[in-house]
DNA sequence: ATTATATTCCAAAACGTTTTGGATGTCAAG
DNA sequence: CTTGACATCCAAAACGTTTTGGAATATAAT
């Protein structure tokens, strides 16, 4: 039903080869076969079977990118904005993304990844929250199909990355609070196994040390990077005797499950206990008290991702490979209580 | 470089064709001959090339779905939920879902539709958040392309739906508020052109009008689902004299902007003033207070319209075409003063 | 022995595109 | 008049799969 290069091709009497270079642009079209081809083509309503296109050429220009969801329920605010980032900047590039999405860390993550590179599906990939020895980074690596990372990884290999300097962040981010007369500071850091967890543990014990500060190994502890993981890692931490004065959290969501647990013990968040996150989400800022944070600008992020991998797909070389963006400490009224 | 049919077929000894129906399943193949095949494939590391299947078989196996990204930001609970409900489901089934993002309402938004239609790269589409005189659903229908959609439609034309019953909703959250004593109820109601929103405010009114308590027009607003939108809403409406003691959000995010307003007017909410969402999100019982909402269950809602979609696309009539759901009052603390 | 019926196989066409490797015709230069 | 250069066009192959419409052989029924 649909219109084809043959069905053009015969109504104005030149060949599916003229037809199909007249429309793709070649040059050895004369000017006015072009015209009426091209004219034909507009009235006739014709568009480009892509799958056939994918096939005799070789490469789908389109991204894959596969979402974690925990559990039953997905509102991650920073793979939303990752995601917005990227399909947007795809799009500019006339590119589609293919999103799939899987429980975390289930078996059939990978089979995400396999089921998009196997079929041929995808020119690349986009991963993020990269982890210790990341089978998906290996996977990808092995079957050399192109990719671009949020995050670094220790894997050898050769690929682009974009990464935001978590231990810078959390030196910047400790030192604020001992500057504001902290002296014990726990941190709620993100699962040991994704690789910023690692960087950011060391910014903070950098800074701690740096100030001749000891870090209470029971003031380190790690949540799952919800709003509950969030709570419950504060709740105990403020269970403890004595109780830490601050808190890092790994991420602003469970710096908000923090604010609300420390609420439950009573604490006035911003005066009686410090609490700081990492993303600066929109809701950073329209918490109560709004949120001290570090800023990364994901959905840029996500943009510059999508520009890279795009790049290597077109065979260009990267100016950039790797880039290491510094986060930005937004001081608000959750770590200085107000004037 | 990757493993064809014809290799298979060279190394085995048997045709393209019978090497195809092996895998396939079909039982016009010797069982030996079967599984020298079957094994021969795996060993081979065969896997069927997606593009050119879709080409022969004119279906795709795949699903779109548009969303509308916020300005740069999209951090929408609501869309993330419905995503992964859509894509876990796709999984289940072998689809894929192409996911395309857009500004909302920009002109491209149609664009993004067309483009998924015309290449062929889908077989159906979800829509979410219907509007009046919806454009993309004309389109679809027009295009004959198959859809299914989260909100109804007074569009003409037969597809499935599956909704909320807002209007009832909204009885029953306006009901709750007039029995805790309120009088003067103001409503944020989504953006006037989503369909949702016209349920909700004929429910607000009925509950009123049955209770012949007097809807102030002036507390009657809209605002665009953001944080910031029921904030700046609820300031206009806590400006007012007299203000409203009760506030309905047209969903949580709005309501937690509400919380705001209300706070910085120096309300206790709960108690001097009572703030309502819909929607239940995961963020909804972590608010302070927590939020009293009407739950619908998105994720599970996504996954319907998934599951029937897809169904539509094999050709299977439905039971259940149309699925009104009863949204569930969920009662909390921010309309009910605690003990 | 012949006919009918299964069983197992496959050549060829088709899906709609892009690309290769010329073919044809025209025109200016020699 | 020939040659070469250019401009314009196209037949055919290829991408990798599925499906159609039998062919070939073996087995059972007459």
């Amino acid at each position: 039903m649909p219109v084809t290069l043959r069905d053009i091709a015969e109504k104005v009497g030149y060949s599916i080869t003229t037809v199909s270079r007249a429309l793709a642009g070649y040059d050895d079209v004369a000017e006015e076969t072009r015209r009426l081809i091209l004219q034909t083509a507009q009235e006739m309503g014709y568009h480009p079977n892509i799958p056939a296109r994918q096939l005799q050429r070789r490469r789908t220009d389109t991204l894959g990118f596969v979402i974690a969801t925990f559990g039953p329920r997905f509102s991650d605010p920073f793979l939303s904005e990752l995601l917005a980032g990227i399909g947007n900047e795809a799009a500019r590039h006339e590119f589609d993304l293919l999103v799939a999405t899987h429980p975390p860390r289930s078996a059939n993550e990978l089979h995400a990844y396999r089921r998009l590179v196997r079929g041929r599906r995808v020119d690349g990939l986009i991963i993020t929250r990269t982890r210790v020895h990341d089978e998906r980074i290996a996977y990808l690596l092995e079957q050399k199909v192109p990719f671009a990372t949020f995050g670094r990884s220790e894997v050898e290999g050769d690929f682009p990355w974009v990464d935001v300097d978590g231990e810078a962040g959390l030196v910047q981010v400790t030192r604020h609070l001992i500057q504001q007369g902290h002296r014990r500071i726990a941190i709620i850091l993100p699962p040991a196994d994704l690789m910023f967890s690692r960087f950011r543990e060391a910014g903070f014990r950098r800074a701690m040390a740096e100030s001749e500060l000891p870090v209470q190994e029971a003031w380190v502890t790690w949540g799952d990077l919800t709003e509950q993981g969030g709570y419950q890692a504060a709740r105990r931490l403020l269970d403890q005797h004595p109780a830490p004065t601050a808190i890092i959290a790994g991420n602003d969501v469970m710096a908000i499950g923090a604010i609300r647990a420390a609420r439950e013990h009573g604490l006035t968040v911003g005066r009686e206990i410090a609490i700081a996150g990492f993303d600066d989400i929109p809701m950073a800022e329209h918490t109560t008290p709004p949120l001290t944070t570090l800023r990364q600008p994901i959905y840029e992020i996500g943009r510059r991702l999508c520009r890279m991998l795009i790049a290597l797909l077109r065979g260009e070389t990267l100016e950039h490979p790797h880039v290491l963006l510094q986060p930005e400490l937004v001081i608000r009224q959750s770590t200085v209580p107000e004037a």
